[in-house]
Parts: structure tokens; sequence; C-alpha cells
DNA sequence: CTGTTAGCGCTTTCAT
DNA sequence: ATGAAAGCGCTAACAG
């Protein structure tokens, strides 16, 4: 582990100075084709690297940097949005460094990544001002959650009225008894199970006979097929089934198909998010659907607004997307 | 867009040195509530934002920032991958800037990130010597590829082992005419269709007879199930389908149910890459899968014996991970 | 506890 | 074409 070998270094052996070797490392021109083959050639016998934080600490051009954080890239849902942020990111030349908080304290990785980053961009599960003192001064942009808090600005879907769409379509294409699949997230960060917000808004849109048509598993797609099968055993008549969302719906297709039970004749099964994954299986999944583009192209809009005041803390910027309907096969 | 604020701003309203801000700001010892109190307040109401290329800089202790290049996240192989890379970074306590080089230039993306990052980790379809340009002097860790060039190091897969296991696997389970789906991907980059690695192996492990008993299309599921389809035109005696991967071997056990055919029982179909989503369908998929985590762990291993010299030019270092059968139900 | 000072390693003028 | 010198903005070591 020898002594780190700097510009200097490579200066004084190559008998330059150290302007001359930044001319002949960056290409640059006011150098002669032989200084500058010397000190190539030093440098690399050197083993030279420079120092990328002098480098761009020296360097007037600052690139923006933001950092992603997400719950975990073994869920279909980030991975999708994750590809689309990272496109949009790119288009603008600008770096994404990204972090799973799966398995590890939350409020530790984003102390990490703040020191390497602009702003922080993403889920979490924090509650607002924990979040804002991990992010340790850092803007972030809280994607899905509302938030009115200074420095922490939001993107929120409006999964109200998107349910409100859902189960309306539902009932026109023939649905008479539409029950939900919704998930137990929540048990595992509380004690108990908490109705989510979407069994909320289904509850508030479904007719009246078919309200309590609501059972909550696993959001894997095991859950999903268990889920399916236990609401089927309570409601029997159920023609229709909401799912918390595609991973869950995928599975409750899957178990429907195990039960020898018909997608969509006699049961429709809707998914929420709208996965790419959903159009790989058969029946393909219809799906209450976030444009993830423009989540992305938004997100970075904020960024972009953030950027142009250093970063600075700015009264919460808050926008607000509608999910639509993708209708496939299932529903 | 007013001008950048730095610590000597603060430190001047503040009335008090740099260092007293230092330590204000990093909850450093050996300063008092109320200087303390003061600096944050002050910096709060300037809007300082410290500078995080010179903080980097200034802080001896650097950290160490892989670049991970993958071609396209809504490709599950890499996003499964890069859930296991990201979490092996994160237990290193290591960042991870990731790129897609989907859609745009490998090389000049490869060259925004070089000076981003200590080293690039990733898939690469260049070839090692504009791989080696592109990355401006920065070591690569070469995943499932071969090198021997210096400064390119490499993380192979044996993939003539596995499918020599795979085929072999098959015959033992009762298998007779074994054929093969590969990938056409070849037709995006050259002008026509050139047999893939694997299909190599194939051919050089299967029994005469079904040696001819090759067919090829996309990448997609669609493209698995179209492919398996006219496998079976050319050749229905056959009892067993080795798919290039697992995409189009999901792509294949729905193209079988479509066409009524039984799954394994009428047909095995094993793909390649034991992707998590192989287990999501039904029947679960068989595959010869690679060690994701195995491959995560060796190449940050890697990359941490490149740290040790501060990644300097090193002879190739190259390591051979043993792909391994997975039997779930389609085989 | 506080201020002062010396770097961190590179890029970019500015003379020459 | 080249070298000298002035920063880039911060942290850390040292005096006080």
């Amino acid at each position: 582990m020898a002594r780190k070998i700097t510009i200097n270094d490579v200066a004084a052996v190559a008998g330059v100075s150290r302007g001359a070797v930044t001319r002949a490392l960056n290409d640059k021109a006011d150098i002669s084709q032989e200084t500058k083959k010397k000190v190539l050639e030093v440098s690399a016998r050197l083993g030279y690297r420079p120092s990328r934080f002098a480098r761009n600490f020296a360097a007037r051009t600052k690139t923006i940097a933001i950092g992603y954080v997400v719950a975990s890239f073994r869920n279909p849902y980030y991975t999708d949005l994750a590809a689309d942020i990272l496109q949009e990111a790119k288009r603008r030349g600008w770096q994404v460094v990204i972090t799973a908080t799966e398995g590890m304290d939350e409020e530790e990785a984003l102390e990490l990544l703040s020191d390497q980053v602009d702003v922080i961009v993403g889920h979490s599960g924090l509650e607002l001002p924990r979040l804002k003192l991990a992010a340790r001064g850092l803007p972030v942009v809280l994607l899905e959650r509302g938030s009115r808090t200074a420095g922490i600005h939001s993107l929120e879907l409006d999964w109200r009225s998107g349910i409100k769409m859902a189960v309306e379509a539902l009932y026109e294409r023939g649905a008479r008894h539409i029950g939900m699949i919704d998930s137990d997230y929540s048990l595992r960060a509380n004690r108990g199970y908490v109705p989510s917000e979407r069994r909320g808004y289904f509850e508030e849109f479904v007719r009246p006979v078919s309200r309590q048509a609501v059972v909550w598993g696993m959001e894997t797609f095991a859950g999903g097929a268990d889920t399916l099968r236990a609401l089927l055993a309570d409601h029997p008549e159920t023609d229709a089934v909401l799912a918390f969302n595609d991973v869950m719906a995928i599975g409750a297709v899957q178990g429907a198909h195990a039960l020898g039970i018909d997608v969509p004749g006699r049961l429709k099964i809707l998914g929420v998010d709208g996965l790419s994954l959903g159009e790989a299986i058969s029946p393909k999944l219809s799906s209450l659907a976030t444009d993830r583009v423009a989540i992305s192209i938004q997100a970075l809009d904020i960024v972009e607004e953030l950027s142009k005041h250093q970063f600075r803390e700015l009264p919460s910027i808050h926008r607000r997307i509608e999910p639509k309907l993708v209708w496939r096969e299932s529903a």
C-alpha cells in the first residue's frame, strides 16, 4: 500500500511542471507532442491516478449527482422506476448514485449518501422530521407521498381518484361483487394490520354489498395467490378483485389458474402499478398504472429547479400525478 | 442564481472562525452550545450548502465509489444482479453509481462515469481496447466475460461445463430429443445471425440426433414463445428444450401452455440465469443459474484488491465461476 | 473552547 | 510551448 502518487511526482520525474502534466492528461492544447508523450509514459510507469476529489474540486464545472433511494431492487416496481429515472438523468447529463435500504437502517444509508450527492430522490418510510435530519441538510424529493415540510418536496399520486376510476370501470365491465386483496406491509413496521390507504378508497367507492370483502396478505406472488384463495373462501360470490399491487395481482392470477378459475371470464383481476412484468404473464395483467416516465421527468424537473438555487432549502414544491387505467387482459 | 455561499460567508456573518463553522456543522466536539447554535442559525438563514467536492477533498477519508454499468434496467437479470451488488457494496460501506447504457453511446456513458468513481464494474459489449480507452485509465472489472488485458479484470462464467451438466442432467431425467432456442441478439450489432456461445456448447454435448434442433428468436417473453413454436414445428419429436436464458424460457413455458403442451410432462423446459422471476411463474422455471451473490462478492473482492493499490493498473485478475443447476418444476 | 494556519491535489490563469 | 502561482472550499492540527 505505497504512498499515493500525485501530480507532483509525475511532474518531478518527467522534469516538467504540473501544468504540463495536466495538459497532457486531459488532452489540452498548448503542449508539444514530445512532452505529452513523455508525461504519459512517466505517468503510466508510476501508476499515477488523479484524485477524483481534487479534480472535481479544482474544476469549476460541478456535475449534478442525485441520490436515488429505494427500498429494494428485488421489487420490480422500483426497478422499473429506476430504469426511467436513470434514463431521464442521463438525458440531462446527471449522475445517479443508488442505494437500497433493504435490510439496513434507512437513516444510516441516507447519511452515507448525503455527502456524495446534491439531492435525495426516492421513497421513504421515515417520518418527515427524521427524514429531514437524515438528509443532513440536503433537499429531498419524496416520491408518491405528500409533504409540506420545507426542504422536502414531493410528487404525490392521486390514488383516490385512481381507485374511484378503477372501481367504476370494473362495474361498467359487468362486475357485481368486487373484492380486494390488501397488503399486510404494515405488519412489518407496526404491530398489527393497518388498512392501506388504497383499501380506504376501495371501501369508499365500492358498493356496500361487498365492502367487507377484503383480505390481506404478503406482498409477494405467493402472497397474492394465498390471499385470493382466502378471499374466495369467505366471499365465493366475488367476480372481480382489486389487488393492492401488481405483484399480488400476478400471484392472484396464478392462484386463480391453480384453482381452475377462468380469468377474466369468471373473475376479473385488476392490479395497481402497471409493471412491465404484467405484460409477461398470461392473461396479461390489467392495472391501475402509474406513469413512471412522468414521475421521473417531474421529479427531475424539481431537482433542476432546486439546482438553480444551489440546492438551498426552499419551501416545499409539490406536484400531483394521476394514475391511469391500462386494460390488458385480466380484467 | 446568486453567488455561491461558502463557509467564509457563514463565518464572517456569524462572527466566528471557519474552524468554528466546521465544528458546528459536523457535530464535532470543542464547541460551545451558543456558538454552535449561532452558526447553525446563520448557516440556515444564508442557505449555506457545503461543497461536497471541497468537503471530500479536504477530508482524508476517501470513500470508494464503484461505477456499475449495465445495459438495461428493464432486463430482470441485471436488476437481480444489481440488487446483490448494491447489497454487497453497502456491506463494505461503498457507494455505487449506476449507469444504464441502454439507447445511448456506451463509450460516452463510461467517460462521464469515469471521473466520478474509482473503478468500473459491469457488463460491456465493447472490444477491450475501446473499453480501456473509454474507462479513461480507471480499472474495470468485466462481468461474465474474459479478459487478459492489463487493467481490465474479469469474472468469467464457465458456461461450457454448465451446459454440459445441463444437457446430461436432462438426459438423465428421461429426455431423448433436446432442442434449443437461441437468442438472435447478434442481429442487433452485426449483420446476420451468429450462433451464441451457449449454442456452441449445446451442440458439443447434445446427442447427434438433435444437434440440428436449434431455432433462434428475440430475447423477450414473446420471442421465447414464438421460437418454441417454430422449434416444435420443425422438430415435433422434441421433448426437452434448453433456452438461451430465463426470459426466453418463461416465454416458452407460456407458449407451451398456449399450445396445450404439458410442462414438464410432455416437454421439459430449462432456462439459463436463475432469475428470481422464474419462481413466480407456474410451473416454476428450472434453470442453469448463475450465483449472483458469488459474482457480487468476487467482483467486489477484486475491487478491494485494486483499492489496496490505489486503483493502479495491475495485470489482469481473473476468476471463474461455475453456474449451477436449480431444479424447480419446469424440467 | 476558539482562532489561525497549513494543507488536500488538481486546474487555470498569467507571464514568459 | 512552458512554468509559476493563484486559487477551488473545506478539514484538521496546532496554538492559545
